[in-house]
RNA sequence: GCCUCCUUGGUUCAGUGGCAGAACGACGGUAUCGUAAACCGUAAGCGCCAGUUCGAUUCUGGCAGGGGGCUCCA
């Protein structure tokens, strides 16, 4: 079945939903039922009546009893008129009529056999024998035209596919998948915590999960100081008057956490850092010949999230950014922006991503009261862009809406382990803080001349980065990540003292190494060891002590490798610096 | 924030309107062992606050935290 076939299966599937539900519970009203990514879902205002899963069921068993009467879907065209009073008893109908109506569009409605419906069309032919495969998966909240002053209603989200076993692939996928979440991830491998004390979206990272943070943030950093970078530091807080000239205050204020002081003053939690940035390269009049100036920092930023938007790692209040700004003239936006765009390529490819997606988020021309600057500013500055990615020659798909409000971004999206897709890295071309914060070069006519900034960040979120990141290996990070990269097991006690300094030895030589001190069986702490995920496992005991080759046991995979110390030390050092 | 579901030792899970159970982990002991779980023992828990009840971990409500969505996301 192709996809186009199996999308009308699935909105079929939505159809035959509503109709079950509007059966079952007298009086329930459907809104809309399309056809999403993997599988469907339709809406329902149920008035009184409340749907749990515990109803999925008897809800599936109405579908299959209703399927049973169903033939093909028969499309016809109606009036506004006629479509009003079919629909007479179903306020949102209604309003998608009137819409329709209002837009000129043709309304039409399908019935299936004894269901009728306002619907486009879409639908699969043979509908009683190719909707058998669905199953209802959860049910969820949601707002009438995605609009949170609306009613909020019930959605019931569920999937179908081609045959019985593509649906059992799918559903075990699911399963799987939620063995990989880094929630679960994160607490086995002891990577990081949260604590109802410290409060809700404020992760706590353990000495493993800063080692894993760090070892990537170093990265970063180095790949940025071969292209020209500087470290600069900025304090965590800020008075009111800076985002007042940024913009922030006005646009965001509802997403800062507020401070005021003892005496009244008010200042908040910086929830990004390009205002204060801004300020390092403003206090000192610049030459076009020092541009342009490149400024990293790997630091904190705050937010107010509402807590129902909180979500393990992936949103949290506080996170570091692997943030930098460039301030340059015109002319070097592009350069910077390759500069740039290498890091990510060659960041992405050392931690095991091969296949990002890249989006140009552009503005909204309909609601430009989001945005700062004028149309043509935009237009100039999306173009230049624009024209960038295809000079690069990459895949890249546009999107409306979702440039910053002040300049378009090239956003670098990745998948969770269920398929969410998140954004991580991103580079921004930004006209409007320049203008703002009035920052300016001389240029070679002894002139003033405004710059522009380019904003760029390569992990985005170190948090978000790192919940993609657990769930992409399912905790088996690549060598030159993994907290502890070598994992001594000593036969028995008798040999922990020599074990111990052995690690010492390897560890000098710049490799992670930890020792199993628990006196328990070999096999107990090899168990342990495999289950931490740890790349190399090697028993210690008196053959390996005496010089003799050493078995060695290589994560995810059944036979053992035999090497001598020195031959197994110089792979490891060797696949270290290589980031393997 | 909104809809909905959930919350039992550190973790994963049983269970009950009348003394709360297991496994792993931790701790103590015995064994000193060669590649995915040695053996014995000890400590440790019903998220919080109300209500109903003779009695609430269990029922009801509120709060908090968490899950799935929606809205939002510089």
């Amino acid at each position: 079945m192709d996809q186009d076939k199996l999308q009308g299966v699935r909105h079929s599937c939505a159809h035959l939903l509503a109709a079950a539900v509007k059966q079952l519970y007298p009086g329930a009203q459907n809104a809309i039922g399309p056809a999403v990514e993997n599988g469907f879902y339709q809406d329902f205002d149920t008035l009184d009546y409340k749907i749990t899963e515990a109803d999925f069921p008897k809800i599936e068993e109405k579908m299959r009893e209703i399927l049973a009467g169903w033939q093909a879907f028969v499309i016809r065209e109606v009036t506004p008129e006629q479509a009003r009073k079919d629909f007479a008893d179903n306020p949102y109908k209604l309003q998608l009529i009137e819409d329709f109506a209002g837009q000129g569009k043709t309304i039409t409605e399908n019935n299936p056999g004894n269901f009728l419906d306002l619907c486009k069309g879409g639908h699969s032919d043979n509908p009683r024998e190719e909707l058998k495969h669905f199953k209802l998966l959860s049910v969820a909240g949601a707002y009438w035209r995605g609009d949170e002053k609306n009613r909020m209603l019930t959605r019931i989200y569920g999937t179908a596919f081609a045959s019985a076993v593509e649906l059992e692939n799918y559903l075990t996928m699911l399963e799987e998948a939620k063995k990989r979440d880094h929630r679960k991830i994160g607490k086995e491998l002891d990577l990081f915590t949260f604590s109802d004390l410290v409060g809700p979206g404020l992760a706590l990272w353990t000495p493993r999960g800063t080692l894993l943070r760090d070892t990537l943030d170093d990265f970063v950093w180095e790949l940025r100081k071969a292209r020209g970078y500087e470290r600069v530091t900025i304090p965590h807080i800020t008075s009111r008057a800076l985002y007042e000239t940024s913009g922030h205050w006005q646009k965001f204020s509802n997403d800062l956490f507020h401070i005021t002081t003892r005496e009244g003053h008010e200042f908040a939690m910086k929830p990004m850092n390009c205002p204060h940035h801004t300020q390092i390269y403003a206090h000192l009049p610049r030459s076009y010949r020092d541009l342009p100036q490149r400024y990293a920092e790997t630091t904190m930023c705050y937010r107010d999230e509402q807590t129902g938007e909180l979500h393990g790692l992936s949103r949290v209040r506080a996170f570091t950014q692997d943030d930098a700004h460039v301030f340059c003239r015109r002319n070097q936006v592009r350069d910077e922006f390759l500069r740039i765009w290498e890091i990510i390529d060659i960041f992405y490819a050392a931690v095991g991503f091969g296949d990002l997606a890249v989006r140009l988020s552009l503005h909204d021309p309909d609601n430009m009261d989001k945005y700062l600057g004028s149309p043509e500013l935009w237009a100039e500055a999306e173009e230049n862009i624009r024209s960038i990615a295809v000079g690069k020659g990459v895949k890249f798909f546009e999107a409306k809406g979702e440039a910053a409000f002040y300049g378009p971004k090239v956003d670098f999206m990745a998948k969770d382990s269920i398929g969410r897709v998140w954004q991580v890295a991103t580079i921004q071309l930004d006209i409007n803080l320049p203008e703002r914060f009035d920052l300016s070069c001389v240029n070679e006519q002894g002139e003033k001349e405004r710059i522009v900034m380019v904003h760029a960040a390569i992990m985005g979120s170190i948090e978000r980065f790192l919940s993609i990141l657990i769930e992409h290996h399912a905790g088996a990070f690549p060598l030159w990540l993994a907290p502890t990269q070598i994992q001594l097991v000593p036969v028995s006690v008798k040999h922990l003292e020599s074990t111990k300094e052995l690690a010492a030895e390897l560890a000098s030589g710049g490799v992670r190494v930890a020792v199993d001190t628990a006196d328990e069986t070999v096999g107990n702490k090899v168990r342990k060891a495999v289950q931490q995920k740890i790349p190399y496992i090697v028993v210690v005991g008196d053959k390996e002590l005496s010089g003799e080759p050493w078995t060695i046991r290589v994560r995810g995979q059944e036979e053992q490798i035999k090497l001598t110390k020195e031959e197994f030390l110089e792979k490891v050092k060797e696949e270290i610096a290589g980031k393997k």
